[in-house]
DNA sequence: AGCACGCCGACT
DNA sequence: GTCGGCGTGCTC
């Protein structure tokens, strides 16, 4: 028997199976998807997944095939399904074998070799200054590979240590260990006359006797329980083990992460007609098999959520399990509380990204034996390990953060319906304000459309008053706030009502300049400014790590005067602080939410009234809901209308919209007040979300943009610029080359090489080459990037990154 | 990727 | 003369 196995080291030259022979203890219990340890190469043992059994070696006779070292039994493995998605992923983004199965482990689960010296025998032989130095190291005790003699190069060390070994002077062991290991707990059970015991134990021994009492109140109990609860030694405890009257068992225990709190319990709920259409929509479609992929648009407020829930609550019943994505849980904690407490902590699964690898580990492992029936999750919560997965649900499906910006570049919607086709459940995508590309394919007839229009509580939507901060300028306003907006506050500020800014970032930040000569601090890697850090009073590169502090003197001509332009949200809370002194102020943005618990704080602080402005990121658009936010200012809106790319628009209205819907969702209307320096921009003027997609779809057929063609990404680096530039033109005349072979020359677009955007990252120097082709020409075109991925592998201190579905052609 | 082999310059 | 620098090629 035979095993084609994937090892999980992401390289190009190892990227195919290897074929193993299975040994005999082995075969019975060797299936597809399971993870091994194989023999490989001269370096040990590497841990692989199984792609496929077979009984005929498919090897030439004269290759000499490896038996199969070990089969892991630990309850981590790929099933079938999640092997042909796995397949899938890497045709589909141009990945390896190893990456596209990695994303369906549970991630630093990874094996590590470790290699143990051990001294032997001082050798006759003379030695090398390096050999000797080794064996003086290994006199003091075994080392590991890593701790033995750190100074000497690495080539150094192995011809040194392989001589040694060769000499007998040395041993080499290796070990295997898991990254994360299973966390056990103690628990005690009974095994012995317990009543005896007590009755013959002397009154001195009082905390024997408590222990023993406790014991036979409750005869399974967890150590640490014991202890905490009658203040006892441990000692106490080993002793009763010791004489046989309990046993001690450490079994695994699940770490499972924290649940939100949240101050309402939505539990009780009834679908209003509006929700229950949906509901029943989607049910009787997926019934009769006239669909199973759903868009549902419904405007903020509008409660998606519940028909969610129905939907999960549906999909249970009939056996299986629920997969929902949100954008990234940890800005959502709300839409989890009300999961939690709608259907009992016990049956979700978490999975975020500020969970600790030992939390994701042994989610992961739940959620493999079924323990749980809904998986609520980030983007990765997508490849969770679910057989019978009969519902994937994604909300707030337009956000940017369900592409992958790493590679492999995956899509979680394409992900998502790939393991529901498998599976044969049903997809659901939920947004008010759905991407261009989703809404175009449900109009076409590729999924069903869906419509909420009316917000629950029968408020409307507030309106977006647009403020010309042109006129502002003109009568002398040079506040960051508007006279209307500052009004506003005011007015806010003494009703006790809530108040949340909304500045974004992107594009855009604060940086340093001098006021004599202009020089700007720029990062020495990077084509970019740094960017500027008040509370640190540093700057900093937001592409590499540098970072420095202020420069006394101007680096140019000496000058002490800096000047800090830009607005970030630091300086917005500062001028609010001066305007507004009396008012509680916080800051919800990169800066302030790094620390695990501080997202929760702030939203718990603004649901507690402890907070009565709140400045924010785009992160305040997303899927908050307070009941006494009744203003939503929006500063600088220019910033996100006027980014170079071609869905600046729609990312505009989508932000704007979103954050609008953050207001008036208790029993009071909201109002939204958008300052900008372009009012008659067409994101900013739309009715509702259909006019706006009308004005869209028209801009981007006229200029053939996505959904109506693809846009691929193809950025060349490298340490020199002449190279990068290099091969970014040989890349441009190979792909023009084979485009005339396949006859696609007038269909696919091809844009001249040309640098980046962003120059230079990291001293890397940037080539760019944009590819637009129509979708039914992709598969012509990636076949034709694998190509020239081929070549780049030929290539040395040259990379090529790909983006066969672009979106930020930074 | 990691490792071994092997060919060359620059040191004890 | 050897040491260790890097280029090359292989991994079932």
């Amino acid at each position: 028997m035979f095993a084609e196995v994937v090892v999980l080291r992401n390289a190009q030259a190892i990227d195919r199976p290897f074929t193993y022979k299975v040994p005999e203890h082995l075969q019975s219990r060797i299936k597809v998807g399971d993870r091994v340890l194989a023999p490989f190469g001269t370096s040990g043992y590497l841990e692989g997944i199984v792609k496929g059994v077979t009984f005929d070696n498919p090897l030439d006779e004269a290759i000499k095939v490896k038996d199969l070292q070990y089969l892991f039994d630990d309850g981590i493995y790929l099933s079938k399904n999640e092997l042909i998605s796995a397949a899938a992923i890497r045709e589909e983004t141009l990945c390896s074998h190893a990456e596209a199965i990695a994303l369906f482990l549970p991630s630093s689960t990874t094996v590590t070799q470790i290699k143990t010296y051990r001294l032997r025998t001082v050798p006759e032989t003379p030695l090398k200054k390096n050999e000797r130095s080794i064996l003086s190291a290994l006199a003091m005790g075994d080392l590991t590979h890593e701790a033995l003699c750190p100074e000497l190069s690495d080539q150094a060390k192995s011809t040194a240590i392989n001589r040694l070994l060769a000499l007998g002077a040395i041993d080499l062991t290796y070990h295997y260990e898991q990254q994360v290991k299973n966390r056990t707990v103690d628990w005690i059970v009974v095994t012995g006359d317990l009543v005896g015991a007590l009755e013959s134990t002397p009154a001195r021994q009082s905390a024997r006797k408590k222990l023993l009492a406790y014991l036979i109140e409750h005869p399974t109990v967890k150590r640490s329980d014991v202890q905490n609860a009658l203040k006892i030694q441990k000692s106490v405890i080993d002793r009763l083990g010791g004489e046989g009257l309990i046993k001690i068992d450490a079994l695994d225990e699940t770490r499972s992460p924290e649940f939100m709190k949240s101050f309402e319990d939505k539990s009780q709920i009834s679908l209003n007609a509006a929700q229950n259409d949906v509901y029943e929509t989607i049910i009787r479609q997926y019934s009769n098999k006239e669909s199973n992929n759903f868009l549902i648009h419904g405007v903020t407020g509008s409660g998606k959520t519940e028909v969610y829930a129905q939907v999960i609550e549906w999909v249970i019943k009939s056996g299986k399990k629920a997969i929902l994505v949100v954008p990234e849980i940890s800005l959502t904690p709300q839409i989890v509380a009300r999961f939690a407490s709608r259907f009992g902590e016990s049956r979700i699964a978490l999975l975020h990204s500020k969970i600790t690898p030992g939390e994701r580990y042994d989610q992961w492992k739940g959620i493999r034996r079924g323990d749980y029936d809904i998986v609520i999750g980030a983007r990765s919560a997508v490849f969770a390990p679910l057989d019978d997965i009969g519902a994937i649900i994604i909300d707030e499906c337009h956000e940017t953060s369900y592409r992958s910006e790493k590679r492999p570049k995956y899509d979680t919607y394409d992900v998502a319906r790939h393991r529901i086709s498998l599976s044969g459940g049903l997809l659901i995508s939920g947004s008010a304000t759905p991407s261009i590309q989703d809404y175009y394919e449900s109009l076409r007839g590729n999924r069903t459309l869906l419509k909420l229009t009316s917000r629950h509580n029968q408020l409307e939507l507030p309106e977006i008053k647009i403020i010309d901060m042109r006129e502002e300028l003109l009568s002398g306003n040079r506040s960051i706030l508007s006279r209307e907006l500052k009004s506003a506050i005011e007015d806010r500020l003494s009703a006790a009502e809530q108040v949340i800014i909304l500045l974004n970032r992107k594009g855009h930040s604060t940086f340093v300049s001098c006021r004599a000569c202009g020089f700007t601090l720029s990062c020495p890697n990077c084509d970019v400014t740094l960017t500027y850090f008040k509370g640190e009073r540093a700057v900093r590169c937001n592409y590499c790590h540098y970072e420095t502090y202020i420069p006394k003197k101007c680096p140019k001509c000496e000058s002490t005067y800096f000047k800090y332009f830009g607005v970030g949200t630091e300086k917005v809370e500062e001028q609010l602080t001066e305007m507004f002194p009396k008012a509680r102020i916080a800051r919800m943005d990169r800066t302030t939410t790094s620390r695990k618990g501080s997202v929760e704080q702030i939203i718990s602080d603004v649901e507690a009234e402890q907070t009565d402005i709140l400045i924010g990121t785009q992160m305040v658009a997303k899927g908050l809901d307070f009941k006494k936010v009744t203003l939503i200012g929006i500063l600088s809106a220019d910033l996100q209308l006027n980014l170079p790319q071609y869905h600046a628009s729609e990312r505009a209205y989508q932000l704007f919209t979103q954050v609008a819907g953050r207001a008036g969702r208790g029993d009071r209307k909201g109002e939204v007040i958008l300052q900008t320096y372009s009012p008659d921009h067409y994101a900013l003027n739309q009715p509702d979300y259909e006019h706006f997609y009308e004005a869209e779809i028209k801009y981007r057929k006229a200029l053939n943009y996505p959904p109506f063609s693809n846009l691929v990404s193809l950025v060349i680096t490298s340490g020199k610029s002449e190279e990068a530039e290099n091969y970014a033109m040989r890349s441009e005349r190979f792909i023009k080359a084979k485009l005339l072979k396949k006859g696609l020359q007038n269909a696919v677009e091809i844009y001249p090489a040309n640098p980046a955007l962003l120059k230079k990252i990291d001293n890397q120097y940037r080539w760019q080459i944009i590819i637009k082709a129509n979708p039914s020409d992709m598969a012509d075109v990636r076949e034709i990037i694998k190509a020239l991925e081929l070549h780049f592998q030929e290539v040395k201190g040259c990379k090529i990154q790909v983006d066969l579905n672009a979106t930020n052609i930074l």
